[in-house]
DNA sequence: ACGGATGTTTTGAACGTTAAAAACATCCGC
DNA sequence: GCGGATGTTTTTAACGTTCAAAACATCCGT
């Protein structure tokens, strides 16, 4: 593989003349920049990156770590590591992933990756409350960004990006309440998630806005499962008062929504409307198709790129972003 | 950060002289080794990855392309990225994710991220019938190993690692004949898949060394979903000589077999006795368990790894594990 | 014609490691 | 005491870019 140096061999000029070629052309006369830019090409010049490394002390290289629950499929990290990756490459950038003990536990090996110019800086996901690894890297001044907030602390550690949940839940709710539903109960998760809580914020401020009920509508799912899904919406029915809307949390819960109705003989769309998040792939395929919150992953990880790598000066160093209300058959009036 | 530099300084010693503490530390007295040790710890020196590279032209980063379907998780590749990254960092190395377009589209990518010295070489997976970038590597003597190997090819082009499926289908069979079976059909899919007719292969060889019937016991499904499985299953059972044991070359496939034999009243387990690949977390939390053939993830990884960076001179350049058989009560017996 | 300004190209050094050769120190047999 | 062998440490250069300063060429006003 060709050199700078070969390549100003064979076109007669210096290496600074060749790395001006690349770097700054309009430094070169017209007939000099094409003299090189043909040897570039006839040589097959590529440039190393170790070299460039070396000097600048920018190995254009983010680190994220790769997702720690091994024996589960999590569909939109799937999404993000793709989006992620198409967003560092049209930066000039690219990923590398690692692993990681949880917590406090990992950070020496994030430590080691930094110092060791493995990596520029890293990329969050996978938020929980009172993480601390933003702060811990903050506290090093060691560059990041988190895909998601830092739940339950009275300020941020560092920039985000994040999919305004409440936001996405209040979608839901006027929905349904657009196809005629006026007792529209939640399925959520348990008080210490602070992105459950959140959601659920969103569900109960737009029925209150709406003056629908809310009180005996909010069910906590203990895990994220078909099956817990089913169950809270067992309940729901099953409460004397039940609901003509469900807004779920997750996708997950809403198949579970949609298996329970089933069961009952309820159709949902026509007699219940259920609403789920994520816009997994069994949304669309399931019957009937599920409506859903589908996050802007493209989106979110071109805003990540663009606060870490600070390309952008426009660019505020906390984004929220809307999800989009995907409207399928199981939000359907009758 | 300290650099060699200024820990030599420290430790009053050459630069080399604490290089070779790092990497030859027998040149060394003991009491000079001493010494700088207490200077490389003092400093809190960490090595820069870009002169070493530099120098040695190795960058220790192994390239591997982000699963190319965004809209549908992978339950095998989600293990297998975890467990690559952890099997790489064991040698001191990291993987470097980027996309690609598919098939020969992708490979200017490929050999831009090499000619760049941004990667040593490349681990490839999700190979697909007559799948180029083997080939295209293997002409360009390009370092790479495949998890998975080309089907219908006469020669691989390059070293690989892979689970003998056909092993696997011949193991579910003899189990399924150890619980009393003596009619077992084949879930499977269309012929055009290598990997398929690979696990059908094993069923077959394994059904007639058995004295088992084979003769329209095998039904090929267009897609690999649940109802396919489903569908097939009722073939089967409607054909007037139903099975009693079913092999489905995968969990989806046999997901669908237990669906469709629970809707006919039958028992996974007492009357028909089932069997999946790949054991997804769905295979233990399905009721009954699944029986399916587990694929060794961190073998695969490790294996890859040693390949690819040569590391024991005891690794053939071509690896066949077998997957593992974990029974469950879909194929206990009545 | 000359000096200052500007454009273009070259020169020298730096980044921080590793590799190889050289220098220095020590030991031992003759 | 000396020469050869071995142990230990230092010296020198290399890797391939980028950065900054210097040198050279050209232009223009006086």
């Amino acid at each position: 593989m060709a050199t700078l140096k070969q390549v100003a061999a064979h076109a007669e000029v210096s290496v600074q003349t060749v790395s001006n070629a690349l770097n700054a052309p309009h430094r070169l006369r017209p007939d000099t920049l094409e003299r090189v830019n043909r040897s570039i090409e006839l040589l097959n010049y590529r440039p190393n990156r170790n070299a460039r490394s070396l000097r600048t002390s920018a190995v254009e290289l983010i680190g994220y770590c790769v997702p720690s629950w091994p024996n589960q499929t999590h569909l939109v990290m799937d999404q993000f590591l793709h989006a992620l990756c198409a967003a560092a490459e049209t930066s000039g950038r690219h990923i590398l992933l690692f692993t990681a003990p949880a917590a406090v536990d990992g950070m020496p090996t994030y430590d080691d990756l930094h110092a060791r110019r493995l990596v520029d800086g890293f990329v969050l996901s996978q938020t929980e409350t009172h993480d601390p690894r933003h702060g811990w890297l903050k506290d090093r001044q060691i560059p990041f960004v988190s895909f998601g907030r830092v739940w339950k602390e009275t300020t941020q550690p560092g920039p985000w990006v994040d999919v305004d949940g409440a936001a996405g839940s209040a979608m839901a709710v006027q929905h349904l309440h657009e196809t005629g539903r006026r007792r529209i109960a939640f399925l959520g998760w348990p008080q210490s998630s602070g992105l459950g809580e959140d959601r659920l914020a969103g569900w109960r401020d737009r029925c209150t806005e709406l003056g629908l009920p809310t009180g005996g509508l909010v069910v906590r799912c203990a895990e994220d499962t078909i099956d817990e899904g089913a169950r809270a919406t067992a309940q729901l029915i099953d409460s004397g008062q039940p609901p003509d809307g469900i807004v779920a949390l997750s996708d997950i819960l809403a198949l579970g929504a949609l298996r329970q109705l089933g069961d009952r003989g309820l159709t949902a769309g026509a007699d219940v409307g259920v609403t789920g998040f994520d816009d997994s792939p069994r949304a669309s395929v399931v019957s009937p198709g599920l409506t859903s919150l589908r996050q802007p992953m493209e989106q979110i990880a071109t805003e990540l790129i663009a606060i870490l790598t600070g390309t952008r000066n426009d660019v505020p160093s906390e984004r929220l972003l809307l999800p989009e209300l995907v409207i399928r058959g199981s939000s359907a009036p009758g």
